[in-house]
DNA sequence: CCCAATCCTTAAACCGTTTTAGTAAAACGG
DNA sequence: CCGTTTTACTAAAACGGTTTAAGGATTGGG
């Protein structure tokens, strides 16, 4: 009742379990006669190799790694997730391997992390002084780092996201807008500081308000959620403070924003401008179509699989350079109803 | 400079690999005195249990597999998947387990289920006479089938597929809408035949068709994504028998006939009234908003998961009724502009 | 002082593969 | 006819854990 095993397919067939696993690994070494019956009966007997004793003697088991921070229903509430999956994917099927996703298990990346038979691992969104990067260095498992900080013992991924944001804040600026909002990215896990992509993405905010003299911004910190950008909304000052235009730096809380403030009467963009990030497909099909930064995430996530394959493979790799992200200007953003700038709506 | 075993760790700490193993595994078994000292000393060589060996040894991986019928890459263009995957993974990190994302390799999802160690597979619109299910049944691995057809040997997960339909196609007629297209999904594999899911909601489609008299519907088929979709307006008819009304199997291919047939000028709904299938998020915010057929996507991968967690606990489940679906009207519908029917814009 | 019970600890078997280091027989060259 | 290759196959040793069955102290009771 139990599973067909090498060893039945041996005996089966009257020859050792090295010539059957020849038969399967190194055909050429078997004779014609002899590699026709062993297969034979192993399709009658039905074997199937055990994936882990096989993993275990080859040292390889055919899957790499992903890393999440968070729990998987609310990483994957987030297409930025799904886009990069896509990139992976490919990379992925190409080279014959799987994906396995790897959250938190009872709390513990850490835990996660051990318990995951992988080949090398994809890490998403970690600060560079998480603990869980200390247990892989540990098992010195490959491993590539998206959205951290590049660091010397892991090639890491990143875009441009100062650069990114920069745009995004002069934009709304150069339409006049003075009092700006800032829907912060909340902490990958559990702890104090921010994610070194949220912190990237503020500094090139700020050295965009700054430049242009504007008053301080002010910043919420919200989940990367329609709801939580929603949320956002209503935490944000009323009356003379009120903010006319929102960076978000993620789309799904732009998009949050935008529905909230239109569902409190706001006109979008003509009473609140609203800029997302990530350019996820979506962000081109809301009403209004969402003004947001793009990055190019399929790329990130097929550069990142490419890297740790190379890794794999025994090559040393540098960090690349940190992609190009753009301003992808829709119908989100106008100069405000109230500035003195002519209203130059798209 | 290779990996830390359990043997070190015995050495290390005077003990048996026994003394080690029990350790992590079953410390009351160990003296206060000697746990503490294993403990401590695995902790300074870093140890770390081999994942594969461990599972071959306990015969179980902490894993389950999600079976996926086609390129990652296409998959994972429609949050349908995300949404699933969120109801998975609840329960996945409930019972600590990892989620495998198992699509064919070198085009063979049977290849790929054999490299995969898994403790149990949840496969998706996979049609009954796949081939993939006969190396499941041989394997003797649990598996839980979602979008499936009711099978004797697994349980399987399926929502109101036909109903839904209908109910989708009788709201097109009640508006007054005759002439009507149906955007058909694509095989699941590079089969003849439909996924059973297609096949299920055509049915319902045609149900309602019928019972109103109206004249046969014009069929498309196209691919899961916005583009597939665009493509699908523009092979539908022109001219007098235009269809006024369309009736997509998803969510994605909707949104892409709603855009592509505001690029060519029409007004949706006036001109042209867009049902879709799924009720994914993004089908809130599109402009217009989409009326769609609402079904339980994030449950229904909850529910997934849980039985096939039963199934590799050894107990026995039945496949539940199908879950419920609704049709959820939003603005992407109206009577057709040249019907006699009062316009009732929504 | 002996026997049994209790507590720790361990040697050895096992999980199911791949791989190394052969061996026996056949083929070959001179 | 005799080494030397080549061919076809195999026994045994990894791989790195868990688990079973048993062994050796230590303790307590009689």
């Amino acid at each position: 009742m139990s599973r067909v095993t090498i060893a039945d397919v041996a005996t089966a067939a009257g020859v050792s379990k090295t010539a059957v696993s020849f038969a399967f690994n190194n055909p050429e070494r078997l004779g014609q006669a002899t590699l026709e019956r062993v297969l034979g009966v192993a399709q009658d007997l039905g074997y199937t190799p055990h994936p882990a004793a096989r993993a275990l003697s080859m040292r390889r088991s055919g899957t790499i790694g992903v890393l999440i921070p968070q729990r998987l229903s609310t990483v994957f509430a987030n297409p930025f997730v799904s886009e990069l999956i896509q990139g992976l994917g490919e990379q992925c099927e190409e080279h014959d391997l799987t994906l396995l996703l790897v959250p938190p298990l009872d709390g513990s990346l850490e835990g996660a992390i051990r318990q995951a038979s992988v080949d090398g691992f994809i890490s998403l969104g970690l600060s560079p002084d998480d603990r869980a990067l200390e247990v892989l260095d540990r098992i010195g498992i490959p491993t590539v780092l998206v959205d951290s900080e590049s660091s010397p013992s892991h090639p890491s991924i990143n875009v441009d996201d100062e650069g990114g944001a920069e745009a995004a804040a002069r934009h709304l600026l150069e339409l006049g807008h003075r009092q700006l909002a800032i829907i912060v990215l909340p902490p990958a896990r559990a702890q104090v500081n921010n994610t070194p992509t949220a912190a990237r993405r503020l500094s090139g905010y700020q050295k965009a308000i700054r430049a242009a003299g504007a008053p301080e911004p002010y910043p919420v910190v919200a989940g990367i959620s329609v709801a939580a950008g929603a949320r956002a909304f209503e935490s944000l000052p009323r009356g003379k403070r009120r903010p006319t235009g929102v960076l978000a730096m993620s789309d799904m809380a732009a998009i949050g924003v935008m529905s909230a403030g239109q569902a409190a009467g706001l006109r979008v963009p003509e009473d609140l401008s609203v800029v997302g990030f990530d350019d996820v497909p979506a962000s081109a099909w809301t009403n209004p179509s969402l003004t947001t930064v793009r990055q190019p995430i399929i790329d990130k996530g097929r550069l990142a699989a490419r890297l740790l394959i190379q890794l794999m493979k025994g090559k040393t790799v540098e960090s690349p350079a940190p992609l190009h992200t753009s301003l992808v200007v829709r119908n989100s953003t106008s100069s405000p109803a109230d500035s003195d700038l002519p209203i130059r709506r798209r």
